[in-house]
DNA sequence: AGCAGCATTCAAAACGTTTTGAAATTCTTT
DNA sequence: AAAGAATTTCAAAACGTTTTGAATGCTGCT
């Protein structure tokens, strides 16, 4: 492979020169630049990419640590952001270096990478309040992104109104009369199920039905919370059914799906269920039966606007003016319906 | 961040001393180097790893470019393979550069990360017979590791023994008196469905039983492709049913066990199943009702060998002494069982 | 002719390391 | 004490680019 320096001695022309000409500087002659190009070309030049950024201080490397989630076994989520970020940094010509810790240091795979000094920036999902991982970055003041966000963020973000997604399946339940509206949300120390949660909280204060306790769970969006959480909802036993369940993912509902069948309750004529939708090909809401009403917000639309904010911000961009919130979309389906007749009055 | 030069300079040494003390040459006074390396910790030094690779030409970077799967959707492969490697190429102090194209053109990402020109190596997967990314990757000299093989592999490589795989089911299914068995296959173009068809094909003849056409089947190895492909067979129109079916992977054993029970058919009464396991949690054969019986090989253990073999060749081992082929263990539990008395005699 | 202004090119420095070949220092041996 | 050997350090070159500041050559103007 070529160098500039070949190319340079070969034409009888600086390095300098070469450079510009390739680059597309205005000041060099048409001629010049002309033969360079076809020299280039002939001579199967590629510009060192290390060269360069030792210069530019940049190498197009944005790093990504996830821990494994065996508890969540969403590995749907996983490939979608995977096969999206990588693609969009990719069409920004930089590219996806990851990293899966299975330490219980979380910081660990930071301090490795940061010590190897090769990454322009991070990308950072799921924060939580206090999130260490946060502090060190800001810390050596390596730009990053997160996928979700904390209170009073000052970093670039791009998340869910993870409120607003609550705020509206209680008013759509609510508005369908339902009053005993229990809520299946994730893992209370992730900042999109404290959202939801103060989301849900408020709304269900809003039209007057209470809260209580037992109605509220936390716990891994996955299946088996899904079918667990609703058993122990639905079994009756220690308060009067629900007649309307939250759920924080589709695979929850899809839990709550099968433990319903397994009472003998119908959804939507004795249960309503509604879920938050990442839309991952592999669980389709559409696909659920009866169709699953969901607030809708595809993990895969999160993938152009974190690789944008970090292109934006690597290019001196303020953090503070690359943080965007987007709404989901409400679709109603199949799996909500008024409340039944001899339930609808009473409440918990 | 502390450079090499200005360590130096507060040390009144100089960079090359410097750059020895820190990197364990015999030929620095104790004292030095016991200075230079309390400055280093004191003074916040990491070694700016671009220009080390400059010198150097290795950036630690391992490329994996991988196409999206969306027909196989199975993303738990991908997750274990990703988790696996990262976790494995990091205690190597390496890291992986990880690219999804969705292009049709196979070979542009890797033309993109070539032009870069700053991976060390690349790692590839399931190759197909004459592939034109391994053509690519040799023509550029550039080091590489394939997970899988092609026939008459001169390159590094690490792959079960898929022939001896088939061989060993049809062994266990024949000595259970089975006369009629059926093989729902890979992809006919991945060498390891190639590699599995040859030793199905010679293990039946061994065992002087005829494979008509209609009885091996290539497809996605996917859960529906194992539905359909077992409702054709077992619908017993075109010919009589197979009494065994040998399954390319537990997600296609899932279907066939689907198929089994919408027809009626009682596993491993009237049909014994048998499948290739990769061991990904989320599909555990143990969990099948009846449990499966499988040949297993976890995809996990592939992970430290593939980065053990791309870290050697870095290091300047032979690819030729770099290929590793492991068998699988077969695993006998309670989805196969002899034949069904009344159709031990037939044959196709 | 002399000069300003412009277009074009160049030489050299810079980026942060490693490596080379030589020089300086210390130690051993006579 | 001198010579030789061994240890330790240094200055400079190298990796392949970009960028800076200066130099060159050309054009047209007075």
């Amino acid at each position: 492979m070529a160098t500039l320096k070949e190319i340079a001695n070969a034409l009888g022309l600086s390095p300098a020169t070469v450079s510009r000409a390739l680059n597309g500087f205005p000041e060099v002659n048409a001629r010049t630049r002309a033969a360079v190009e076809e020299a280039a070309q002939r001579m199967g030049y590629r510009p060192n990419q290390i060269a360069k950024k030792l210069v530019s201080g940049r190498s197009g490397m944005i790093g990504l640590v996830l821990k494994p989630m065996p508890e969540t076994h969403d590995d749907a989520s996983f490939y979608e952001i995977m096969f999206g970020l990588s693609d969009h940094l990719a069409r920004r010509d930089m590219d996806l270096v990851f990293h899966a810790s299975p330490s219980e240091d979380l910081l660990r795979p930071y301090e490795r990478l940061l010590a190897k000094n090769i990454l322009d920036g991070f990308i950072l999902n799921a924060p939580v309040e206090d999130d260490p991982r946060l502090a060190l970055l800001r810390d050596r003041g390596v730009p990053f992104v997160v996928h979700g966000r904390t209170a009073g963020a000052d970093y670039a973000f791009y998340d869910i109104d993870n409120r607003r997604t609550a705020e509206e399946s209680v008013h759509l339940l609510a508005d369908l009369g339902h009053r005993r509206i229990a809520f299946l949300n994730g893992p209370v120390d992730h900042s999109y199920a404290a959202e939801r949660r103060a989301g849900f909280s408020g709304a269900m204060q809003e039209v007057g039905l209470p809260v209580p306790d037992f109605a509220q769970r936390n716990g891994p969006a996955n299946e088996d919370y899904g079918y667990a959480g609703a058993l122990a909802l639905l079994s009756g036993r220690a308060a009067p059914r629900p007649t309307a369940i939250l759920c924080a993912s589709t695979l929850v509902a899809a839990g709550v799906y099968r433990a319903a069948t397994d009472l003998g309750l119908r959804i939507p004529d004795d249960l309503s269920v509604i879920a938050h939708d990442d839309a991952v090909p592999q669980m389709r809401a559409v696909n659920f039966e009866p169709a699953l009403t969901v607030t809708r917000s595809p993990l895969r639309d999160a993938c152009a606007p974190l690789a944008d904010a970090i292109e934006k911000q690597l290019a001196g961009t303020p953090a503070r003016d690359l943080q965007t919130l987007v709404p989901a979309e409400l679709i109603t389906r199949n799996s909500t319906a008024p409340v039944p007749r001899d339930a609808s009055e009473a409440t918990w």
